[in-house]
This record gives C-alpha cells, sequence and structure tokens, in this order.
DNA sequence: TAGATTGTTAATCGATTAACAATC
DNA sequence: TAGATTGTTAATCGATTAACAATC
C-alpha cells in the first residue's frame, strides 16, 4: 500500500521450513499427485497446517480453491523463491569427514548448489576426487577461485584454520561463506557468513531431554 | 507468584544461543577472565547485548552489579543448565562419512554426549575404531544397547535406512534420537526426535544471497 | 564522582494462531 | 448440497527491544 517499494522480508522461520515442504512435494510428484492441502503437508511434516498454508502463500505458491495447492507449481514457486533452479557454483575448503560427507550429497544439486571445486592441505588428500569432485592444494585457491568465477565457500576445516583461510576467501572477493567450523568469522560487512552450528541442535536435543523427564 | 509450579518454559533460541556464549566464556576463562559483560560478549557472538543479558539471566548466570557476569560462574550456569556437567552416554548409526566426522570430534565430551559404540552394516567398516570408538555390526545393536543401557541414538544413516533402523531403536527403549538423515521419523510420543537439517541452512544462505542482490 | 553495567519492568514488534468468508 | 479447503483479516502470544532504576 505504500509508494515506497517495500523488500518484503520474508521470515527466517518460513524459509527454513521450505526444504521440508520440498521435500514432501518432490515425494508427492514422483507419484504423479498433482494437488496436496496442506492439512496433508502437515502431517507428513511437523508443521502446523495453518503455518504451511501462510508459508506457501507467501512465495506464492499456486492452489485449486477448495482442492489444496498444486504439487508441481509448489515445487516450482518454491525453488524459484529460494534460486534453487538455476545452480549456484561452490567449492568447499577442508576435505575432511565433514568435507567428504558434504562433497559425497549429490542432493546439493537440487538444493541450488553444485560444488565445482575442493581444497585441502592434506598431501593424502590433493589430487584425489570425492564424487568427481577434484581435491586441489589451498595455495591453489587463488587461482582457481578466479578461474571458475566462484562466490560461494563452503568452509569445513578446523577451527584453527578457519579465519586464515576466510581472510584469504575475502581477498578473493568471495561473496558468501557457509561455514561449518565454530567459530565466529571476521569478515567485511558486504560478505555473507552463514553459520551451521551443530551443538545448537545438541543443546536442543539436551533441553527436551531435560525438560522430559 | 502463582501458587502453582509453572513449568518455566524456556525459549528454544535462548537453548540455542547458549552454546556460543559457552565458546567464547571457555576462552575467556582459559585466559584468567574473571568477568566479562554483555556487551563484550555481545562483540565476540553476533548476538546483542540486551539478549545476551536476558539469556544468562535466565539460567541464572552469577553477575557482579556493575561489572559483568562471573566467567566461571557462567559456564557452570549453561553447563548445568544444559545438562552438559554429566556425560550422556551415547552411540552413533552410520559410520559413513558424517558419522565418522563426529565420531572423530572430541568436543562433544564438553557437549554432555559420550559416544561410547558406533553401528554399521558395511563390512569393511565393521571391527574398526574411530577415535577410540569400535564399530559393531548393526545386527548387535539389541545385545549393546542393552547391556551399555543406551538410551541416546545419533543417527547418520541413508535416507533410505533411516525409518527401519528408528523402528529397531524404539524397539530397543530408546529414549532420543539425534537425526541427520533428511526424512521425518514415525516415532511414539515419548520418543525424543531432534531433526538436523542442514537444508534449512542452505535455504537461509540463499535467501541472504538473494535478498543481497 | 561519573559512568558503565546489571536488574527489572514496560513497550514494541512480529510470528503464530484463530476466525470466518469464499469457493467448488 | 455439505463439507473440506483456500483466502484474508483480526487476535493472540511470545520474543525482542527499550527504558530506566539501582549499583559500585
Amino acid at each position: 500500500m505504500s509508494l515506497f517499494h517495500k523488500k518484503t522480508a520474508i521470515s527466517v522461520q518460513t524459509v527454513r521450513r521450505l526444504p521440508q515442504y520440498l521435500r514432501v512435494l518432490y515425494n508427492l510428484h514422483a507419484y504423479g499427485r498433482l494437488l496436496v492441502s496442506s492439512t496433508e503437508l502437515a502431517e507428513e511434516t511437523q508443521v502446523p497446517p495453518i503455518v504451511i498454508k501462510k508459508d506457501l502463500q507467501t512465495v506464492h505458491a499456486p492452489s485449486k480453491m477448495r482442492a489444496g495447492f498444486k504439487v508441481q507449481g509448489s515445487i516450482e514457486a518454491i525453488e524459484n523463491f529460494l534460486g534453487w533452479n538455476n545452480l549456484n557454483k561452490a567449492f568447499l575448503v577442508g576435505a575432511g569427514h565433514l568435507g567428504a560427507a558434504l562433497l559425497g550429497f549429490s542432493g546439493f544439486k537440487n538444493h541450488g548448489l553444485e560444488i565445482v571445486a575442493a581444497f585441502d592441505t592434506h598431501p593424502q588428500r590433493v589430487g584425489n576426487e570425492i564424487n568427481g569432485i577434484h581435491i586441489y592444494h589451498t595455495a591453489q585457491l587463488k587461482s582457481i577461485i578466479s578461474e571458475k568465477k566462484l562466490k560461494i565457500a563452503v568452509l569445513t576445516v578446523p577451527v584453527s584454520a578457519a579465519q586464515g583461510i576466510t581472510d584469504t576467501l575475502v581477498g578473493c572477493g568471495i561473496k558468501a561463506i557457509w561455514n561449518f567450523a565454530p567459530v565466529k568469522l571476521n569478515v567485511p560487512a558486504d560478505v555473507i557468513v552463514q553459520q551451521e552450528d551443530i551443538a545448537a541442535g545438541l543443546a536442543e536435543l539436551c533441553a527436551r531431554l531435560k525438560a522430559h523427564e
């Protein structure tokens, strides 16, 4: 209603729920289902039907009155909203167990992310391939990032190495870092850091366990 | 103020922020610092000082007027709140890359979790040890769970195996499952499932990237 | 002392939930 | 038709934020 073009800020919570819906929708689509109601989606997720209805409405998922949301159209709406219909090229630094797990997870291609290179310093890892992705030595970071024009980093290095690598990445003009190391990274204001903190999940579990007793 | 003993429900958000504070507090403690203000903690985390003040107050972290929160006492308050001062014994199912990453992460001992056994079906993995933790065959789940009286499972199996294993675990009387497989698990109401969904983090990153453009 | 801080209550904001109309 | 569902607006709830007193 404002004359000014207000940036429609969609809540973080909504955004984080979208992948759940997407998984169910993929399944339904594979079974040939054309429509799904918010109540049915609610059964397949932990999310209350009204929340689902609102979330799908905010990403403009198409629907049919009385019949539910269109499966295919909702998939497209969510993918489009998240930008998951065209792949972002990314690279991974730190090809240890966690890094290898992420490299091995082909599902990212459904999630808008294509990891095209990996880096490590460990001589036994450099030169190998995981899931078709070559592991370069970290010394080559700068040249390969600029050569392949990469903007998104997945950081799975030990805590002790995280800030140092980050400084290098920032120097390479990286736009976003998906950080799995449990440290706060210092970056310039225009670099996005998405922090993944599994201790948070564990804390939640422990709190629920205590409350349950 | 109520005569009834109302269960003080602490918000999930607060619980999930606690580990961040804990990491900073451990560092400060290692440097011999006795007090820290919420403003200083705010600089070391992404969290606004008022939120930190409130969070620490809700876990009854001790403080000194005008001087800040007591470092050691705050550590104890958080650990105590989360039950991280005495270790919960847990086991892991699925010793692939992700499982191996979690087994290799000794930091869980600071987080109230001690993984004492791992399980897999892969012949090349069964019988090995990772970080001193033995990998048993999944066929031994039942006997070892009851022998060691384990109540908490960490689930890092492929999606296709997750529900089947879960049914077995429920049959063994497990109390909680920390689930890294991107599926909703069907469990009885008295079993806690803590869902870890890295697609949620990726979705958040993508939304922020889009908003940033 | 002045000023930085915690302590505590109130105000704001935004997400969730409820309510009900519209639809097929 | 009746009933299940989406569409849309209002109400509720709870987390965050602000405000200011108390303290050393």
